[in-house]
RNA sequence: GUCCCCGUCGUCUAGCCAGGUCAAGGACACGGGCCUUUCGAGCCCGCGGCACGGGUUCAAAUCCCGUCGGGGACACCA
């Protein structure tokens, strides 16, 4: 997408406080985002909260630390829409001076009234225009209404969709200043957008109906509309709107699952948008192959199935160190140290990369590393454990036992290949115990692995555990 | 109710604007196989779609019309 004049690209991204950055506000924050880095232009961010009833510090305090954790970083801003107030009221001043604006002394309570006869009647529910031709100035409290054309159209040029074409007779008096004295949504954007030289706006399809109403302010204004992109939005499998029912949706909670920021980055960013085959984007391929343009037209569905592909992905290509970092808040929440300096630790983390699909599942694969199994798996138990199975233990646990303790991999594979020699017995009919001695599970890593990291006179004093536990469940 | 938007495998997407090379390609998921000490990872194979109906054309997923289906807006929310 490209503009027709030689000036700067400058976009924003503008979420309202009222709740936490959900996977919608970010992707529509990443493609406004990739689009100013890509045109070298510049990128705001604005907070929109003259919804003073629902706007919430914390959550301004959220979606800033949500944006920096995906890596989107802003050029201006955070800019305050509260902060603006009396510029807003100055330009609605400037409005009813000219009589494109005018004060409506109607209650809501009379508006609501209305609404419904009007919808009972099967009538579009706009406002009448009551007070537009009011003669004697009202009493009480008023809000400010922008005076719409009776008549003619108002129309733009949508970079997804094309030509969008309204009637201004659809439009009613809508309302731009509350009675409280601050404006609302359609009047501050406006204002903003074009005071801040916003050149191309890029946000969510529910907006789009709010463009003729913004049309019409530019237009009394006399400023000159940006271009508008205006994206699909983020559906769940049932085809709705992506929302608190279909599960989790803030970012703050993929992080908290143990998705990897640059995983969540990717999905978002290709979920509406595609470049030939390709499915995995560094940030700077993004950068330099996004283009709102190429956008799909129709909504997508979420699909955490792939969003976990994708994170898996990211997990095996990072290094074990910095995996092992990143791993601290899920290690703490199971209260377990996470010794990211720990060359065993990092071997552990190292086998799990290609079995963890997120941060979460890594720390509960790693557990077994601090701890020894509190109880075992019941049916690997039954199948791996009888009679035949507590022999191969103590055998492989008294060869174990003759091995120094900085044992290599190589080592301890030729014990288990005695073993198997002596008895005949299969691989599995030796692992599977030891695993379950050593995790309580019948899954984990390669046995010989995970008898190195724990070193095997911790391996041995497990397998003692499950040999004595045996004895005293009396198990057979 | 009025207005607006959308419609390619279950899901994401390539192709559509510039009709033929598309008996529609890739990915996730799913099914099977290989590998194998479990699980996973990896590799291989498979299943599966142009919403429907007309029209234009030698030729339509691509252009036109209609139908159906889904979604959104119509707030002193953004």
């Amino acid at each position: 997408m490209t503009h027709h004049k030689e000036e700067i690209i400058r976009v924003r991204f503008a979420p309202s406080p009222t709740g936490h950055l959900h996977i919608g506000g970010a992707r529509t924050a990443l493609y406004n985002f990739l689009y100013a880095r890509h045109a070298g232009g510049q990128f705001i961010l604005r907070i929109e909260d003259t919804d003073v009833e629902r706007s919430e510090q914390r959550f301004v305090d959220a979606i800033i630390h949500d944006l920096q954790w995906l890596g989107i970083s802003w050029d201006e801003g955070p800019v305050f829409q509260s902060d603006r107030l009396d510029i807003y009221r100055e330009y609605v001043e400037k409005l009813l001076e000219q009589g494109r604006a005018y004060r409506c002394y109607c209650t809501p309570e009379e508006l609501e009234r209305k609404r419904k006869k009007a919808v009972a009647e099967g009538k579009r529910p706009g406002y009448d225009g009551t007070c537009r031709n009011r003669k004697l100035p009202g009493e009480g409290p008023f809000t400010v209404r922008l005076k719409t054309p009776d008549t003619g159209s108002v129309s733009f040029t949508d970079v997804l969709r094309g030509e969008v074409v309204w009637q201004c007779q659809e439009i009613e008096d809508f309302i731009i200043m509350r009675s409280n004295g601050i404006p609302t949504y359609n009047f501050t954007a406006v204002i903003d957008d074009a005071l801040m030289g916003i050149t191309h706006v890029i946000r969510g399809d529910d907006h789009i109906a709010n463009t003729p109403r913004q049309l019409l302010i530019y237009r009394a204004l006399q400023f000159e509309p940006p271009v508008f992109a205006h994206i699909p939005l983020i559906v769940g499998p049932d085809r709705a709107p992506l929302s608190k029912r279909h599960g989790a949706v803030a970012v703050s909670a993929f992080r908290e699952m143990g998705f990897l920021a640059e995983a969540m980055v990717n999905y978002i960013a290709r979920l509406g948008w595609g470049y030939g085959d390709q499915e995995i984007f560094s940030m700077e391929e993004l950068i330099e192959l996004f283009d709102v343009k190429d956008v799909n037209r129709s909504p997508a569905t979420f699909d955490i199935e792939k969003l976990r592909w994708m994170n898996s992905h990211y997990i095996q290509q990072k290094r074990p160190g910095e995996l092992a970092g990143l791993l601290k808040p899920f290690m703490d929440k199971r209260g377990l140290p996470c010794p990211s300096g720990d060359s065993k630790f990092l071997m552990l983390v190292r086998e799990l990369q290609p079995r963890a699909k997120t941060l979460d599942e890594m720390a509960e694969g790693a557990a077994f590393f601090f701890r020894a199994p509190e109880f075992y798996d019941d049916r690997g138990l039954r199948k791996f454990c009888g009679k035949e199975g507590r022999q191969y233990l103590r055998m492989i646990r008294n060869e174990l036992a003759q091995l120094s303790s900085s044992a290599s991999r190589d080592e301890i594979q030729k014990v288990f290949e005695k073993v198997m020699e002596t008895t005949g017995a299969k691989m599995i009919k030796l692992a599977q115990p030891v695993r379950l001695a050593l995790t309580g599970k019948t899954v984990s890593p390669g046995i010989f692995e995970i008898i190195e990291i724990l070193g095997v006179e911790e391996a041995v004093k497990r397998i003692d555990l499950l040999l004595q536990y045996i004895k005293e469940n009396e198990i057979s």
